[in-house]
DNA sequence: ATGTCTGCAAAAAATTTGCAGTCCC
DNA sequence: GGGACTGCAAATTTTTTGCAGACAT
């Protein structure tokens, strides 16, 4: 359950972004609010969530409360959130491209059974334990993906 | 420096396979050496390396020793050698799906700098270290890629 | 000759680009 | 009205599918 990491507008963004304050968090990240993006905006953030492109697009196509959009569209927006860092984009595996939500550092558990994609705390990594690496350098990032099941292995 | 964990064929497999051994290591992973999948596997498993279908497909074609072959061909063989069990599929990023010739289990460490991308061994993952995980899943997988730059952070 | 398998052209899906129309100043 | 920006049609790129031909009985 974790939030934004938005300090201000603490009734708007909890674990998601009301609709009601989606301009001004659009705006807060200097994303003009215009109507397509309000509506891509109203749906992504409506909870913590892990969505593709596709998902998205068929949402708010949807959605008679919103304006619809194209499919270019929906890429470039979701780009763009991406570049001003209110969304990460997650590649779970090599076939699913995500965007989510939760733009903390943090790391993916996806049960395969269930499908159900869990966050959790970054681990520390230590580039000592890696042996033969170049110390002089610095990490920039760490994803991690856990592929769990629920039953045991037959 | 990772092997392909082949036990047999000591000389034909070391940390590549040998163009004249080709044939044999596809038919020995349930693969019908064609011409296609033998110019395939030839520029693939020249080294131990992480390729992008569309490299191999470059390569394969611009070999006037090797037949050429179409790129949905390429797509197919890889997939093939994915399902059989001598390639491996990684999302280094949700740009970049590449294939790697390392099969065994590990993980990556991408130097944006300079592209390089260096295998490291795996790293233990315990479900018990993770606060509130169900802990009657199994772990049937773990990717992890740790990007890092040279220099310091300015 | 018949059933299985291969390679690839064509189709479909995913993503990017270029530009006509808007919006500010 | 002019520079900057937006949304999307069209172009491009990536991936999948379907089927004509090859191959092994």
């Amino acid at each position: 359950m974790q939030s934004l990491n938005d300090q201000d507008e603490k009734s708007a963004v909890g674990t998601a972004v009301s609709c009601s304050g989606i301009e001004a968090f659009l705006a807060k990240h200097k994303i003009k609010p215009t109507r397509q993006r309000v509506a891509i905006a109203t749906h992504m953030f409506e909870k913590e969530q892990h969505l593709s492109a596709d998902t998205i697009l068929e949402r708010v196509n949807n959605d008679a409360g919103t304006t619809s959009v194209s499919k270019a569209t929906v890429y470039n927006t979701l780009k763009l959130f991406v570049k001003q860092g209110i969304l990460k984009e997650v590649a779970l595996d090599p076939q699913r491209i995500l965007f989510d939500t939760n733009v903390s550092d943090h790391h993916h558990v996806l049960n395969l059974d269930n499908g159900d994609i869990r966050d959790i705390e970054p681990v520390k990594i230590n580039l000592q334990d890696i042996e033969g690496i170049n110390q002089n350098l610095n990490v920039s990032g760490v994803d991690l993906i856990i592929r769990v099941r629920d039953s045991e292995p037959d």
